[in-house]
Parts: C-alpha cells; sequence; structure tokens
DNA sequence: CCCCAGTCCTGCGGGC
DNA sequence: TGCCCGCAGGACTGGG
C-alpha cells in the first residue's frame, strides 16, 4: 500500500534516470486487464519518444517524472503497483515498460498485482489542474503546524478518517495515519473541530517523525510482500510499526494495554485504547523510537 | 460544500 | 482437499 514514505522511496529508486533519453514505450499485458494509461499506449509513445528526463519528483503519492518538453509522466501505484529498474516480482504482472537511453538503466518498469494504479501523460496545464493545490493538499512532510490546523480543524469528520483526505493534505494513507495519532496519542475516532491547538502540533510532529523514520526504513513491506522499492527488496518499517496489524498485541508505548482494531469508512483503524485518549489531556506519553 | 458508500482489481486465507 | 466468499485500501464517482 504504497502511501508517502513507500512513494518517496520509489522516487529515490529511480533518480539515476534523470539525465536519459526515451526511446520507447510499450504496454504489457497479459491475461490481466490491462492497467489504465492515457493517453493510449501510440500515442503516449509518440509523446515521450525523444524526451530526456530532466527531474523525478513526488506529489503525494504519485511518482512525478518530469520531461524536457515540459510534459511529465505520472506514475500511480494505488495499491500494489511498483515502479523499478530491476527484476520484478514476476513477470505476469509487468504492465509497461519505458526505454531508455544514456543512463545505467535500460528500461523503467511500472509492475502492478491488482492493477489498480495507472500511468498517465499531463501537459503543464492538465497537470496543475489535476494535481494542483484544488485537488491536492500540502504534502504531509511539507505542511507546518498552524496550516494542517487550518485544513482540518473545523471539519466534523473523526481525525483518522480526515487525515486521509488527500485533498485536506496529501500523503497520508490508512496504514501511517494509524501509526501517526498512536504517536500523538490521540484517539482515531476524535473529531477534528475538537483537537486542541497542542494536539495539532503532536499530530504534525508525530506525523513528520513517523514519515521521516519510515523514509529512512524504505517504507513498509506488509505480509502480502507486494510492497518493495525500485531494485524489487522489501522495506523495513514493517518491523517497527507500533499499532498497525498488530491487533491484539501488547501496546509498545504503554506495555500494559493491547492493540484495538476498529473500522472507520470501511478502512481498519489500530490503536491503543490506553495511550490514545479523546479528551485532551494525554494519559501517557508514548515516545517515538 | 461536506461526507459517506460503492466501484475498480487480484490474491489470499478462513470457513465449511 | 477444494470451493466460495470476504477482505485488503489507493482514488474516484454519485448522491444524500
Amino acid at each position: 500500500m504504497p502511501e508517502l514514505p513507500e512513494v518517496e522511496t520509489m522516487r529515490r529508486g529511480i533518480l539515476q534516470v534523470v539525465g536519459a533519453r526515451i526511446t520507447g514505450l510499450e504496454s504489457l499485458v497479459g491475461t490481466y486487464k490491462p492497467i489504465s494509461i492515457k493517453p493510449k499506449t501510440a500515442v503516449f509513445r509518440r509523446r515521450v519518444t525523444g524526451q530526456t528526463i530532466v527531474d523525478v519528483g513526488r506529489v503525494g503519492k504519485r511518482v512525478v517524472v518530469k520531461l524536457s518538453n515540459d510534459d511529465v509522466i505520472i506514475l500511480e501505484p494505488r495499491m500494489t503497483g511498483l515502479v523499478l529498474v530491476a527484476d520484478p516480482p514476476n513477470v505476469e504482472h509487468l504492465r509497461l515498460r519505458i526505454d531508455l537511453a544514456g543512463c545505467p538503466v535500460k528500461q523503467l518498469w511500472f509492475w502492478d498485482r491488482r492493477g489498480l494504479g495507472s500511468v498517465y501523460l499531463l501537459r503543464p496545464k492538465e497537470f496543475a489542474l489535476r494535481l494542483g493545490p484544488d485537488r491536492l493538499g500540502p504534502d504531509a512532510l511539507q505542511v507546518d503546524p498552524v496550516a494542517l490546523q487550518e485544513r482540518l480543524g473545523s471539519s466534523r469528520r473523526e481525525i483518522k478518517v480526515a487525515l486521509l483526505d488527500q485533498r485536506a493534505l496529501a500523503g497520508v494513507g490508512n496504514l501511517y495515519a494509524s501509526e501517526i495519532l498512536h504517536v500523538a496519542g490521540v484517539h482515531p475516532r476524535k473529531r477534528c473541530d475538537r483537537v486542541s491547538r497542542k494536539q495539532w502540533q503532536r499530530i504534525h510532529q508525530a506525523m513528520e517523525g513517523v514519515l521521516l523514520e519510515a523514509i529512512e526504513h524504505e517504507g513498509s513491506t506488509l505480509s502480502d510482500g507486494t510492497y518493495r522499492n525500485a531494485l524489487n527488496q522489501s522495506g523495513g518499517y514493517q518491523n517497527l510499526h507500533r499499532v498497525y496489524d498488530r491487533e491484539g498485541d501488547l501496546c509498545p508505548g504503554c506495555e500494559s494495554a493491547s492493540i484495538r482494531r476498529i473500522v472507520q469508512c470501511q478502512r481498519s483503524t489500530f490503536y491503543c485504547p490506553h495511550c490514545q485518549t479523546r479528551g485532551t489531556r494525554r494519559k501517557v506519553v508514548g515516545k517515538p523510537r
């Protein structure tokens, strides 16, 4: 489930393609439904062939490959998509190949087991429209505590649900939302408009801490093993998860209560009923590792 | 505008 | 052992 740390790891893993020239592109359709590619392969190929890659960036949970004509290729992994420069987990789920010249890597791959991901090519105006501030909130690693509260603080939604809203804040997904709220000591069901200024500061601090720590460990590879970096290697942060997918385990913060699982907006949330209070006062300080 | 439920997709694991 | 169903949650859409 690539979220900000996983997508950032993908981005860093393919930085070596900066300076490369695109010599071709091919959709790979086997027995599975093709992933969404816009425009269609032939037009896509014609528009990118001959272009040079001038930058590899990230917007929220998407990798942005900037070309010399200012068009951008957006790689959007969604649930199971991977951006690779080396051996894929298997060849059946390879979805797209971009051929390169003038760099150590001869191909850039998009692999996706479930096929919910997509790849699309945008002109600068389309990019501003599709992924601009009207559609996407500030990056979770760029936003400051005041802006965070301004963007979410008036909402009546539960804090965990609001953190997943990419229009309000870009990059946080289901896994890291649980981790962040545990470190911040805030109950996932607490309404945004009842979160205090101090708590917003703690949430902000926890968010930065958790996301940076996860990037350091190259993201989280869950038990289904889907997420890998650009070299098809597992991440390491799953071993440091405090609550996610740890229902029934002893909370690593208080070491007295056990982790609970609840469902919010049809998605799993994990939290410690002792460390994460619904009030404004904190019961126990769960130290970030 | 705000918010939630439903949709897409494949693989896996639980229940019978 | 084998089959079926539910679940996993990215982003988007439709509707209350």
